[in-house]
DNA sequence: GGAAGAAATTTCAAGCTTAAAATTGTTTTT
DNA sequence: AAAAACAATTTTAAGCTTGAAATTTCTTCC
């Protein structure tokens, strides 16, 4: 069933129990262009990270959270937040503790059904927020001033394969 | 290629309504191509992460450090190690001595500067790391396969501009 | 209606990460 | 050669992150 012919795989893949010892050149170009995703990635995380505390005083984690907020006016439930920042439920926890003793959120207890906990950004919140968002955006842009927008829309299509690869992979393992 | 001279936003963008100030200049598309660049780094990431934990109960970090003594055989100092792998060096600190504890590295202080340790992968961490970098490279294979050759190369260009875009935009504002 | 199961969240233990301060060792200055 | 400056690393304190186990609260099924 696996072993049709009908699709246009490169024939490197079909030897599935192929180890790098036997052929390391076949994965190094993958290799390579995620160690430059990454790298990429990590250059720019590290930046903001370092923005946020200096200017701000708080992590991106706390701005993560908020930003999922910011679009949600009416709040938004705990166990969404955590799927939609892709972390874990225990971490969320943590985060909405800190973030209700600094006053930037509030939580609410479903009436219907007790379990459940809304979050919401409080007037104070989205004030910081949005001031820090304004700052924010104007650092990823001056970061990704040096691409032309031809590249930069290259970029997007490009990493939308990507996603959808990895997507796809995921989905064929899990 | 696609068409050069217009890459416009799509008119959804346009709408003023939920702005942060009066927008001098819009960055919602050097907003949504770095969100869009940190979806896939974290997916990667994380299933990487999950792969060593489940398959060879190791750690992201640990693995990271072994790589970059895979390629100096006569090992590394802590302070280049720190560097590449673009961590704080007290980070470093802690990685080490549980690498050591439990065999893999060896570290030893320069004997004409006591200031300086040089750590290495030991014969057992090279084995173990060889195990794990064939499989590491399968996966990420795997999760890189829905993209065509073209596209990998496109993609390796544009990661390439973009380094360099965030690394002029480091430079300049320190 | 009560027991079993499922769902949302929290707790826990362990490890990662950072910046800043402290420590240790070397080099330069006076 | 003492003092000051510098360099490599470690320590510290605080916060982030995870997976697994526990808790609380519904829902379902007999």
């Amino acid at each position: 069933m696996t072993g049709e012919d009908k699709f246009d795989i490169s024939p490197e893949w079909l030897d599935g129990e192929t180890k790098v010892l036997e052929a390391p050149h076949d994965h190094r170009a993958e290799l390579r262009l995620w160690l430059r995703l990454l790298t990429c990635s990590t250059l720019v995380e590290s930046e903001v990270r370092r923005r946020l505390r200096e200017e701000f005083d708080s992590t991106l984690p706390r701005f993560d959270l908020m930003a999922q907020l910011e679009r949600a006016p009416d709040g938004m439930v705990l166990g969404e937040v955590s799927k939609r920042m892709m972390v874990s439920p225990g971490n969320i926890t943590v985060l909405v503790e800190r973030l209700t003793e600094s006053g930037h959120i509030s939580r609410t207890t479903l009436a219907t059904d007790r379990r459940v906990q809304i979050i919401a950004l409080t007037p104070f919140g989205r004030a910081e927020f949005e001031k820090m968002a304004a700052h924010h955006a104007d650092w990823i842009s001056d970061l990704f001033a040096g691409l032309a927008p031809k590249d930069s829309g290259v970029l997007m299509d490009e990493l939308a394969k990507l996603k959808r690869s990895i997507i796809a992979s995921l989905a064929k393992g899990a």
